[in-house]
DNA sequence: CGAATCATTGATTAGACTCAACTGAGGTGG
DNA sequence: CCACCTCAGTTGAGTCTAATCAATGATTCG
């Protein structure tokens, strides 16, 4: 993988705050001069992409982080949106008592950042969960943008109405669904999103621990392993460690769906 | 309650289909002429109300529908978003596998349809849970609006925040606590949210069966009678049928923010 | 090469669901 | 006006799912 120009390494705590200071990004901010930004959204037609192309505009630099790395911190303030060039990421929120919950699991294609939107500040911490590579939009730069041109204000809404969608359906999941069925649509939707961007959608490697799994899912991990060895057994996937195979989608969909 | 000019009663089924015929629309539109039509939300400077006082401007109409009165159907076109003047409604989604379950309990004061304005399509159905009275704000008229006046966007987006927010709340909840907690954790939320209306935090009518505040919590009714017996047993509430009374608000807290 | 974390499986437990019976409130029609 | 019906609410008994506790490989990382 060789550095571009414009990219920067970084292996600090918060990149928001210590990676990124301000006169760095004042330079970041010529507008010219940055080619192929974002090939992994120049893919098939999907909202998120197409929304993605316009988005291209607004990318001011790239980073790249290590794993584990803290792309933005719980309570920050919104300076950017992010799109994974390479990579993944999760996001985390706590509740007041403290209990934290993995929030979203993002992959490469993906624009991160979307829950802050509104409100201007981020109320999930957001981690690297591999070596990964970050488009960075600056907010700023995206509102001046989203004044200028009125589709590109549409583009926003898209990736906008995505996320509530996204997050509703995550409620629905865990407040309707028995745990075998939570995993099974996990695995689905990966597919689809997997799909959408140019990868394989019947072969993907995870890259959250089994824990992590549960805990998105509203599951522990010692069910998320029980379950999918008891997937494996049955024939619908394959898997070997954290390399997942989809054997029998249609089982899958239909075990999802099955009412209780 | 006496009927004013701009009211007009309804017993059909879908409010946005039936009983808004476009003749009535067009007439309702005229600007002047409607005065305190939204006491409600006139009351303390919480974020909602601030935005409330402006979106005030945006009000058309008031239509007053009966109990179990749909007033926004799942999959229906944005037309317009509604605040509650008296009353109150449950909105229902439905998972791809046909379950369905109650997405959100609004109460006087609270603006409705939020979920839809990006998408501009619905995906749940609204219905009412008694008779009640609604302040109808036509989304072309709110977008007008929200063109002329910078902050008036700036307050739907502090609507749109705490929509988003709530979400994200309601799933560390499905996601994290057990049933005890989810109860009081409701109850206390409740409160709040009457509280900053007005109305006494200590002491309400729940306008949702028990088979409805479990479907919202991803419990069982017995379950949910069960805890709110308990709770009673305990001396942390008073209930009687659907009126509750919150006793001791402090061991609720602990109650909610207990790990495990 | 340890040390630490992750993954897996078994045994046991606890919490919520299911099934069932009963009460009471509200609504309907004779 | 009352008998009847339906549905919400409550409580008990038993079941089952997923959590907990525990032990052991497998990986990863410094």
């Amino acid at each position: 993988m060789a550095a571009t120009t414009a990219m920067q390494k970084v292996t600090g705590t918060s990149l928001a705050r210590v990676a990124v200071p301000r006169a760095l990004r004042a330079v970041a901010h010529t507008p010219a001069g940055i080619g192929g930004k974002w090939p992994a959204l120049s893919l098939p037609s999907t909202p998120e992409s197409a929304a993605g192309q316009r988005l291209n505009d607004a990318v001011a630099r790239r980073v790249r982080v290590t794993k584990g790395h803290v792309l933005v911190q719980r309570g920050e303030h919104l300076d950017a949106l992010y799109a994974i060039r390479s990579g993944s990421c999760k996001s985390v929120s706590t509740t007041s008592g403290g209990h934290e919950q993995v929030m979203e699991y993002h992959i490469a294609g993906e624009v991160l950042g979307l829950e802050a939107m509104v409100t201007r500040t981020h109320d999930s911490t957001i981690t690297a969960l591999e070596d990964s590579e970050f488009c960075v939009m600056p907010f700023d730069r995206i509102e001046i943008l989203a004044q200028q041109d009125h589709d590109f204000q549409g583009s926003l809404n898209a990736l906008l109405s995505r996320e509530i969608g996204r997050v509703r359906k995550a409620m629905l999941m865990l407040g309707t669904m028995r745990a075998e069925q939570r995993l099974a649509s996990f695995l689905l939707d990966l597919s689809d999103r997997y799909q959408a961007r140019g990868y394989s959608s019947h072969e993907f490697v995870l890259r959250m621990t089994r824990r992590e799994i549960g805990s998105l899912l509203g599951l522990k991990c010692e069910t998320v392993c029980r379950l999918f060895s008891q997937l494996h057994r049955d024939g619908l996937i394959g898997v070997q460690g954290r390399e997942i195979r989809l054997i029998d989608t249609l089982a899958l969909q239909q075990l999802a769906d099955s009412i209780v």
